[in-house]
DNA sequence: AACAGTTGCAACCGCAGGTTA
DNA sequence: GTAACCTGCGGTTGCAACTGT
């Protein structure tokens, strides 16, 4: 395992213990799950059980303790589909998400997405995180000019398929045919060729839709012959055109 | 090998809604 | 009716592990 707070040490404020849960915790915990079921958890704490408040009980269960958990696994990509879709039609009801993922829980969506929300914002505002090899070139995503002000989805263009066009270039380009995500001089970052388009995009009819996929995943994005290329917009920078 | 930047995620907090006394 | 408590949810924080230079 890795993150979480195991070099904190566990602070106690009165008679409650916060900070990372020992070994010795989790089996009390699982103990009086097995016993009374997954409630009353603040009783854990009035029967002197584990000096934990009941919320911190529950949340060491739901996210850990619980049966059939895929802890340490990452997304699929039908997943993160199912995440993509989900968050798109009904917002951040990480819960509720959740409950159509088996062996996630809301936590898990929630982090998951949040990931995926600062590769965007880092691409949308700095040069790519550990792809030193891209410093100093731009994203092209930094160089369109108020992107998001002069976004008027009722006054935006159709383009030859009589679709609405995203207002600026790359998106009202053919998405295949992108070249550059980043450019300086020679280098340049190629292959950006998937993601999904907000349905503000679509056509009417839908043969004539953009032909996209809908489920972009982390491992879409190459950098032509740069090496691997994670980053990856997102379906959000769309929301307010 | 050392360092710095980034990632992944456990666990916290505040709030809202529901339940009980 | 309402105060107190419980439960669940979404947002945020902070650190160990990872990765690139």
């Amino acid at each position: 395992m890795r993150g979480g707070r195991k070099g904190i040490p566990a602070m106690e404020a009165g008679c409650i213990r916060k900070g990372p849960w020992l070994a010795e915790e989790d089996v009390v915990l699982r103990n009086y799950v097995n016993t009374y079921g997954p409630r009353d958890w603040s009783s854990i704490r009035s029967k002197g059980l584990l000096p934990r408040t009941g919320k911190s009980c529950r949340l060491r269960w739901v996210n850990k303790l619980q049966p059939n958990l895929k802890s340490g696994c990452k997304f699929s990509e039908e997943e993160e589909g199912i995440v993509i879709d989900m968050q798109s039609k009904i917002g951040n009801k990480w819960a509720q998400i959740a409950t159509h993922l088996p062996g996630r829980t809301d936590n898990d969506v929630k982090n998951f997405w949040s990931t995926r929300q600062k590769r965007l914002a880092r691409l949308l505002n700095t040069l790519p995180a550990r792809s030193r090899r891209n410093q100093g070139k731009v994203p092209l995503y930094a160089q369109v000019p108020n992107f998001e002000s002069n976004a008027n989805s009722s006054e935006l263009p159709l383009n030859d398929q009589g679709c609405q066009a995203p207002p600026h270039p790359p998106y009202n380009q053919s998405l295949l045919d992108i070249p550059d995500l980043f450019s300086e001089g020679q280098e340049v970052i190629t292959e950006f060729n998937q993601f999904s388009l907000p349905s503000n995009f679509a056509c009417e009819d839908s043969s004539q839709a953009m032909q996209l996929p809908l489920s972009p995943t982390f491992s879409d994005f190459e950098v032509g012959d740069h090496g691997s290329f994670d980053e990856f917009p997102d379906d959000d920078i769309f929301k307010d055109l």
